[in-house]
DNA sequence: CTGTCACTTCAAGTGCACTTGAGGTCAAGT
DNA sequence: ACTTGACCTCAAGTGCACTTGAAGTGACAG
């Protein structure tokens, strides 16, 4: 087996995201990729999981420095569980949010109001 | 009963946008406020509850543009149900990350292991 | 008459998350 | 030996969504 370090290249096809915006994290301390071969950037197998973790996490809507003080104090410092949950909870918040637009949207779709948005049943769902 | 009207203050309460916002979606074309009393925009209660909606969309992660596009776009054209359907579409994927999301932290602060992230369990709610 | 207050315009500034471009390095293939 | 390709750095640029600041207006209270 090969020595499992990767390059910056295949990285981003595995995770998805820009070589750019693997060097950007990198400089906003969210991943680490010490190990260089000359100059090139060598990631490792878990720096690819934290890598998606991360990419999951933006697309959740969380900011990257909010992602790197999660990711960073590692100790369950007394505020981390704390800070996780409250994520959680406005995660929740987003959640709902999203799902009643995505209903009024369904709504819309088979809806005869012209325009849609005055349609009663439209603003009672998104009101919900 | 008075002429139903609000400026700019009040309507910014309502909806919890900042006034400065509201000039901003009305550059963008995202609401109109044709009425003026002197210099002051007024609002009619049909405009509050359009920027409500605005602001939901917003909040579910909606481009302002794109908003602006999926109102304006009264008539029926062809393409705009499909286009509201394909949001719909979008909102679920998002959702479904965000609930993994949610549920990792959820996890995360009940969990055991140091860091978090490296928990087995946590990984496979992220991947679930 | 004079504040004060909530509004107005317009231009410029902010913060985030990257992206782009110029110029350079390095290993491998022809 | 030379080119190609993928990488590198660093500074500057981009797009979005607002926010801020300066200078002004108009109504109303004291």
């Amino acid at each position: 087996m090969r020595d499992d370090l990767l390059d910056i290249g295949e990285v981003a096809t595995l995770t998805g995201l820009a070589p750019s915006a693997l060097r950007y994290y990198e400089e906003q301390g969210l991943v680490a990729s010490e190990a260089r071969h000359g100059l090139r950037r060598r990631f490792s197998r878990e720096m690819v999981d934290r890598l998606r973790l991360i990419a999951c996490a933006r697309r959740a809507g969380f900011a990257v420095k909010e992602i790197a003080r999660s990711l960073d104090m590692g100790l369950d410092s007394a505020g981390l569980r704390d800070r996780l949950a409250a994520k959680a909870d406005r995660l929740d918040a987003d959640i709902a949010d999203m799902m009643r637009v995505r209903d009024g949207l369904r709504h819309a779709v088979k809806c005869e109001h012209e325009p849609f948005t005055s349609c009663p049943e439209f603003k009672a769902i998104l009101n919900g």
